[in-house]
DNA sequence: CACTAGAGATAGTGCTACTATCCAGTCCGA
DNA sequence: TCGGACTGGATAGTAGCACTATCTCTAGTG
C-alpha cells in the first residue's frame, strides 16, 4: 500500500500523514527504492487510533505521542502502561508551586480517596483535578469538603470495575493494551455524553 | 474597586482581564471619570466564573461567552438555559455533510436513545459525540450495536436524576442558573478524575 | 518519454489566548 | 504643586498548535 491509498483508506490527507510520520507519532513505511515506501494494516489501525483519540478524545499531539509510547513499551506490565496513559491524559499535572489554598484543598481530596480505601499512587493528576474543582466549588458556593464527590466515587467505582473486568475481542497483549487505553478515552468521552443526555431528560420532566 | 484590585483578588493579570472585557466576557466597570472605573463583588464572581469554565471545563472562550450570554438570558427557563449551555459545551457539532458511515451509526444511537425512554432533543450534539465514539469502536474493535453504552447509561442517568434534585446554597434564579451550568462542567471533570482514580485502584488490584 | 505520483525537507498559514506597548489622564505623598 | 506610579482603553505583537503548501528529486506507467 503506498501514501496515497493509506491516506484513502483513512480518510487522512496526505500531508497530515506525513506531519505524524514527522511527529513521530507514526512509523514510515518501509522503504522500495530511494523515495518510494510500502505501508501495511499495522499503518491503517495505528492511524486510526491517532484520529480516534485526536477526535474523541480531543487530545493534542504530544498527549497522542505519550499515549502511542506507552503502548509501544513492551517491557511494562498492563497497570504501569495504564498509569502512563492517565497520565498523558491528565489535563492538569502538579503545579510547580501549588497555591496555599489549592494545597490545602488537596489534602481535603487525599483524605476523601484514602477513605474510600482506594490504593492509588500519590502522583495521580486526577488528584490535581479534584483539588482544582473542589476549590472552584468552595469559592462559588462555600461547598465544604470533598464528601460533595461521594456519588459520584460509587459510581466511578462500579464502571471502573466493569470495565476491568471486560476484554478485547483481541486477546494478545498488544490487543489488551490498545483495549485498555482506548477504552479510557472513548467510554470517557462515552460516559460525558450520555450524562448531558440524561441531564437533559430530567431537565425536561422538571422544568419544562 | 479598582483593576488592579480586581486582578489581585482573582489572581488573574490585568492584560487578561482587560482582554475579557473587550471579548464580551466580562462587562467594564462604571466609570468614575474619563479614565477610572469601579469594579464591585459582580465582577468578581464573574471572573471566577470564566476561570472556572476555561481551567476546569477545558472551554474556549467562544464557548464561555456562549455559556455566559446563556446565564444571562432571562427569559429562558432552567431547561432551555440547560440545553444553550449543553449546546456551548459541544466538541462537535452536527457535520454539515456526515460521511454515509457515521450517519448509520447516528441511527443506531437515535434508536438506542428512543429505547431508553430518553426525551432530548433530536439535535443534541451529544447524539453525534456518541455515533462518533460507536464508529471508532465498531472500525477498531467489531463492536456491534450501541448496546455497549447501555451499563453507562444507567450510571448516567442515575447520576443526572440526583443532580437535577440538588439545590444550590443560593436560591434565586441566577443562582439556580449559575449551578445548573457550572455543575454541569465540574462535576463532569470530578467524575472523569475519579473513573480514572478508580480504573487505577482496580487495575492494580487485577494486574500489579 | 511525457506525465502523474511519491517521498522527504522546509517553510508558511490560520487560529487562539493571551501579553506588551503606548497614550492621555488621574491620584497621591512629599 | 509636582513627579512618579497608576488607570482604562486602544493597538499591536507573541507563542503554541495542528496542520498545509511548496519544492526537489525520483519512480513507475501508458
Amino acid at each position: 500500500m503506498r501514501m496515497s491509498e493509506l491516506s484513502r483508506e483513512t480518510e487522512v490527507p496526505v500531508p497530515t500523514v506525513k506531519y505524524y510520520i514527522r511527529e513521530g507519532l507514526l512509523p514510515s513505511g518501509s522503504p522500495t527504492g530511494p523515495n518510494q515506501a510500502e505501508y501495511g494494516q499495522d499503518h491503517v489501525r495505528r492511524l486510526r487510533l491517532i484520529r480516534v483519540l485526536r477526535e474523541v478524545g480531543g487530545l493534542g499531539i504530544a498527549q497522542v505521542r505519550k499515549v502511542l509510547e506507552a503502548i509501544d513499551a513492551e517491557e511494562l506490565s498492563l497497570h504501569e502502561v495504564l498509569g502512563r496513559a492517565h497520565h498523558a491524559l491528565a489535563p492538569s499535572e502538579e503545579p510547580s508551586e501549588p497555591s496555599p489554598e489549592l494545597a490545602r484543598v488537596k489534602e481535603k481530596v487525599d483524605r476523601f480517596i484514602e477513605d474510600l480505601g482506594w490504593r492509588v499512587s500519590a502522583d495521580a493528576p486526577a488528584r490535581w483535578t479534584l483539588a482544582e474543582a473542589l476549590l472552584a466549588l468552595e469559592r462559588m458556593w462555600g461547598v465544604e469538603g470533598a464528601e460533595t464527590f461521594l456519588p459520584y466515587a460509587r459510581v466511578a467505582d462500579r464502571v471502573a470495575a466493569s470495565e476491568l473486568a471486560s476484554r478485547p475481542p483481541n486477546g494478545s497483549r498488544a490487543g489488551m493494551v490498545e483495549w485498555m487505553v482506548v477504552g479510557t478515552v472513548v467510554y470517557e468521552a462515552v460516559l460525558t455524553a450520555l450524562r448531558r443526555l440524561a441531564q437533559e431528560h430530567h431537565s425536561a420532566r422538571r422544568f419544562a
